[in-house]
DNA sequence: TGCTTTTTAAATGTCAGACTTTTAAATGTC
DNA sequence: GACATTTAAAAGTCTGACATTTAAAAAGCA
C-alpha cells in the first residue's frame, strides 16, 4: 500500500485511495483493524492530521468505522444495506436536483424499473407488504393531507411494492429511483381529483399484487407513469403560461 | 447551521452533517463558496483541523470541491454523473461482496432491470451503441481471452445496451447492478462452450436491438439470465463436490 | 494607454507537539 | 470469585506554525 509521489492530489486523498483500493481488492478484510493513526503516519511518512483526514474520507463512505480507547482504532466496515441505501438515496437525489434532469426522464426510469418488479412482487408478496400498501392507500385518502405528506406516503407505498419483490439487491437499486423522485414530485400540486385518480390506481395495483396478476400490475404501473407524466406536463404548461402573462 | 451539543458523534461528523443538510435543503447553492476554514472554525467554535476533517468527509461524497490559493476555498459541487456513477459502482460492489449476497439474487435483480431497458433500447438505439455491442461480441469471440477480460467485455456490452435506452437516470441506476456483478461473475470459470452460448445470445440481442424487436430482446435477456444462473449453480455444485471429496 | 511582470495577501495543505477523553485490559482488594 | 481501581493505548481535539498555491492588485515598461 503505497502512494504515488507524482500524484498532484492531496496527500490525504492519495492515502484514502490507497486504503480504499486495498479494501476493494480484498487485501484488507472485514473487521480487520488498520494500524493506529500514529503508525499509519509513519508508514506513509506524513503527519497524523493528514492520516486523520484520509480516514475521515473513508468513514464518510462507510468503508471504515473508528473506535476510541485502548484496543480501538479504525476497522474495515461491513457495508450495511441501510448505510448503502441512504448514501444511494442522497447521491441520487442531489444528482437529479442539481442537474435539472427533466421530470419525464426521471419518471420514465423510475416506472420502467418498478415494472421490472411486477412479476417478482406478485409471486412473493407477503401479508406485510400488502398491509403496508393498503395502509398507505388509506392514509392517502385522508382529507387535508399536505402535499408533502402525500408524496411521502406515495414513496412508502412504492417502496412496499418494490420490497414485495423479495430481492434486497432490487430494493437497494430501486431506492435511488423511487426516493430521489420525491423532490421532483413535490413540485407538482396534486389536486383532489388527481389524488383520487392515483389512489384508485394504487388500490388496483395492490389488488393485482394480491391476486398475483403480474400483467395487470404492469399495465397499471404503465398507466400510473403516463398519468404522472401528464400531471407534470400540465403543471409545467400552467407555470409557463403564468410566467408569460406576468 | 448549528450543531447539536447533545450529539455523541464526533464534532467533525456533526459539522459535516450540518453542512450536508444545508446543501440538500438547498440553503447552499451550487458553486457557492463556503466560509474559509478559519471562519467555519469560529462559527462552529472548533479548531481548524476539526473543520478540515468535516470538509474532507464532504469532499469524499463529492458534495464540495476545494481550491487552493487566494479567493480559493470550499465550493458546493454540482455532482457529475461520472462521480455519482463511480461512487454507486464502488458501494454496490462492496455491498455485494461483503454481504455474501447469493449469485441468484444479484443475477435476478440485474437481468430484471436490464429487461426494463429493452423497449427503450430498441426504440432509441443509435449506430454508436450497436457498434459498441458488436465490437464487444467480436472481442468475446477472440480465442485465448482471459476470464477477466471476458467479464470486462461482458460488462461493456451490457453497459452499451443499457446506454442505448437513452435515459441517463436509467444508466446511472443500472450501473450498480451491472458492474457490481463483475466480481461475482469472475468466480465462474467460463468454458469455451459456455462462452460460445453467451456470445450467441449477445449477437441475437444485438440483432433484436437493431431490428427494434423489444419482445425478442426481452426473451433473449431472460434466456441469458437463466443460462447464467445455471452456470453459477454448476460451478457451486462442482465446488461443493470437490470440497467434500477433499 | 496597454501590456507584461512582480508583488502580495488570502486561502488551503501540511506539520509538530500537546492535551483530553474514552475504553478495555490488568491489577488489586475484599 | 466478584467488584473496584489503575493503567495504557488509541482516537478526538486544540494551538500555532510554516509551505504552497493562486488570483488579484501593483508596479514597471514600451
Amino acid at each position: 500500500m503505497k502512494i504515488n509521489t507524482n500524484d498532484p492530489a492531496d496527500l490525504s486523498a492519495q492515502i484514502a485511495k490507497a486504503i480504499r483500493d486495498a479494501i476493494i481488492a480484498g487485501q484488507l478484510i472485514i473487521d480487520e483493524r488498520l494500524p493506529s493513526e500514529q503508525e499509519l503516519a509513519e508508514q506513509f511518512q506524513v503527519s497524523r492530521p493528514t492520516v486523520r483526514e484520509a480516514l475521515k474520507r473513508l468513514a464518510a463512505q462507510s468503508l471504515i468505522r473508528t473506535q476510541r480507547g485502548a484496543f480501538g482504532g479504525a476497522f474495515v466496515n461491513r457495508i450495511q444495506y441501510q448505510d448503502a441505501y441512504s448514501q444511494h438515496v442522497t447521491t441520487s437525489t442531489l444528482l437529479l436536483s442539481m442537474n435539472d434532469v427533466s421530470f419525464d426522464v426521471a419518471c420514465e426510469a423510475r416506472f420502467a424499473m418498478e415494472r421490472a418488479c411486477a412479476h417478482m412482487a406478485c409471486a412473493r408478496r407477503t401479508a406485510d407488504h400488502l398491509a403496508t400498501m393498503r395502509a398507505e392507500i388509506h392514509r392517502q385518502s385522508q382529507p387535508g393531507l399536505s402535499d408533502e405528506s402525500w408524496c411521502a406516503s406515495d414513496v412508502t407505498f412504492h417502496r412496499a411494492f418494490v420490497d414485495a419483490a423479495g430481492n434486497p439487491v432490487m430494493s437497494y437499486q430501486l431506492a435511488g429511483a423511487v426516493e430521489a423522485m420525491q423532490p421532483l414530485m413535490n413540485m407538482i400540486t396534486f389536486t383532489a381529483r388527481s389524488r383520487e385518480k392515483i389512489i384508485d390506481l394504487h388500490a388496483q395495483i395492490a389488488n393485482a399484487v394480491e391476486t398475483q396478476s403480474p400483467e395487470k400490475c404492469d399495465r397499471l404501473l404503465d398507466q400510473l407513469a403516463t398519468y404522472t407524466s401528464e400531471l407534470a406536463k400540465n403543471v409545467l404548461i400552467a407555470r409557463a403560461t403564468r410566467d408569460t402573462a406576468r
